[in-house]
DNA sequence: GACTTTTCGACCGTTTTATTCGACGATTTT
DNA sequence: AAAATCGTCGAATAAAACGGTCGAAAAGTC
């Protein structure tokens, strides 16, 4: 291989689509390997250790979803419409996370806290986010709240509260209806009358 | 539990759902039994091994199959009508079943023969539901073929094929536009002009 | 053809896994 | 109420799988 970052990157997204489906624990080296049409040594020629790897995989998935929440909320002016795609393209973005949460629950907290670092990181630029989304509806007077940043601060609350009942849950109803119901129950707390 | 034959019900549907998921190999009896809320001994109160739990699957699996099918072809009237129900449950049950596959074509193939069995009862099965929907599709004018029985086989012998490239490839394309493609190329050479 | 980069198969120590076993309380039979 | 049976479980075991290593073979470069 010509560069050897580009083929990291090769890794990351081939092994993230396994990692993705089976989890961190049920994903073995050798799948990853022959994945790549290789032999599972040769891997390590790119990465120290599976941790790595995953450790890439999220930081890489990581970045993705930041970028697809800033389209989100710039493809439209409203502020409703904002929130709206906020939380739908954060939600459903968990919908593909949440099995490298089930493999990451499981025991293995010691070794993962690297995850708790980025959660912070984006626990942060989300609160930055919802506040100006909140700053912006308060401004065109389609919301009305009294504190940006308190309120900011409960609809993440909501939100993280949301994603394990809406994802371990039964999958039955879709996610989309489920979600759209919430959406009306906040708005119509906000929205001014 | 009263009724031993129920609570073996109740371990298939349960394992059914983790063996869909993560396929036979990955799937540990300990899951199994914690997702019974079980010490895992006790399933082996109910089962012999995995393996026949795995069976039982596959074989009640296979049964609903065959009950999709039969109420597909029977919701509609037209020749037309049956065989785009017919394809499409036949198929869209192989996305669910694809996660099967996987475990089975491994390198287990020598223990996992039983499925050979099953698949080859479905194959005649599946020969005669074709040939009575061409039939009638011949009797009312609406198809045209020289042979039920070639045509038939035929007509399956493309469904086998489409199973592996259909599921095991990109899933970029949705399914269904893909298979109502195919469909729409299949009727073309066989509705009357 | 020497020297570097990349791949790989064989191997190792550890962990996981399917399965067994015996013990246990609970329930039923005698 | 003693004995047998049922259903559950934790611990034990033996085998397999796994993450990771290493030296040597290929492949690539000059």
């Amino acid at each position: 291989m010509i560069n050897k970052e580009e083929f990291r990157r090769k890794v990351i997204i081939s092994a993230g689509k396994i990692f993705s489906h089976y989890g961190f624990k049920k994903t073995t080296m050798d799948e990853i390997a022959k994945a790549l049409k290789m032999g599972k040594s040769s891997v390590y020629y790119y990465f120290e250790s599976k941790e790595e790897i995953f450790e890439a995989v999220v930081l890489y998935e990581a970045n993705i979803l930041r970028n697809e929440l800033t389209t989100a909320i710039k493809s439209v002016e409203s502020p409703v419409g904002k929130m709206k795609n906020y939380v739908f393209v954060r939600m459903k973005s968990f919908e593909k996370l949440s099995n490298y949460y089930n493999a990451i629950f499981d025991k293995n907290l010691d070794h993962f806290d690297f995850i708790e670092k980025i959660r912070e990181k984006y626990d942060r630029e989300e609160l930055a986010i919802l506040r100006l989304i909140l700053y912006h509806g308060v401004r065109q007077k389609v919301f009305h709240v009294a504190n940006t940043e308190y309120t900011a601060m409960a609809i993440q609350t909501t939100l993280k509260g949301l994603e394990v009942p809406l994802f371990w849950k039964k999958k039955e109803v879709n996610i989309e209806n489920r979600l759209n119901a919430i959406l009306d129950v906040l708005f119509y707390g906000i929205v001014v009358k």
